[in-house]
DNA sequence: AATACAATGATATTCACTTTCAAGCCATCA
DNA sequence: TGATGGCTTGAAAGTGAATATCATTGTATT
């Protein structure tokens, strides 16, 4: 068990109490399944992953495990509108999308100098800044070469 | 009638002919009001709006003539994860988005330094950027004045 | 005008959530 | 430990924007 985890598994654990909420079998395994990965998710794959692992897992409440997640700060929501909403571990630097128009490729990129920036222009306009999403579309590198 | 606007409308009708596509009432109606909005707008409202002045326009069509408006160079379309899909007039300055997380309220604003240094930065990953989005949440200034 | 297609729009369908609600589970307290 | 109360679950139903269907209508061309 990685020490990371495990401490966001105590993080989640507080949330639940201070909210009055109860630690689950259910939120524990996707919890665990979500950390699990490496890379950004979205309900359907979690929940078939964990299906084929526990067969007793519904839809309803991987959605509203990942919700909380992103409530309890876990977890982060992205959506690059191609209908689906994914999910990823919070914490850590903020990233950059370059979504291809051609594949669908998501790449990711950090890129810290234009918060700063961006955040300040926001605030004069009496606006409190949480989040920054910057996306990029275009033709990824793999594409270009197979276009000429 | 605006300089731009006809500009716009020629450059369509270009797109049309290229394409064996036709000229129709509704697509010119339905270019007029989109061109005519100083903002980004969706679906539903270019439909309501022009089914006030004129009674025959589907909400199918303006389905299509955007997506057609896209397709052509005229539009773009934005997506803010709130579950509609944008459209602002292509070729005019980038905006960036700020979205209330407690109200959902959506403010536009422009600046137009970021995005030069974000393309470069792609273009370094071997990236073709073909368009930015930077969207900001946090709290706009009404939501926090009701919080206090 | 006749012809060949494209466009329209009321309607139906899709799909990714999102909500409902009856049954089950978790934390707390005697 | 056992009862109690409220939170949780998950199958099922609902929601709503996007998209597809198809008979009818319109457009461009000959
Ligand atoms: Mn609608
Ligand atoms: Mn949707
Ligand atoms: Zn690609
Ligand atoms: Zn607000």
């Amino acid at each position: 068990m990685n020490q990371t985890k495990q401490k966001v598994k105590e993080q989640f654990h507080l949330f639940l109490s201070k909210k009055g909420l109860k630690a689950t079998l259910q939120r524990s395994l996707i919890l665990d399944a979500f950390l699990g990965l490496d890379r950004s998710t979205h309900i359907d794959e979690l929940y078939l992953l964990l299906r084929g692992r526990h067969s007793n897992i519904g839809h309803a409440t991987v959605y509203r495990a990942l919700r909380l997640f992103a409530a309890a700060g876990i977890a982060r929501e992205v959506n690059l509108g191609d209908g689906l909403t994914r999910y990823e571990v919070a914490g850590g630097k903020r990233r950059d999308y370059l979504v291809c128009n051609d594949c669908g490729t998501v790449t990711e990129f950090e890129n810290s100098t234009i918060a700063r920036h961006q955040a300040e222009l926001a605030r004069n306009l009496g606006f409190t800044v949480q989040s920054l999403k910057i996306e990029l579309r275009g033709i990824c590198g793999n594409c270009q070469e197979r276009q000429g």
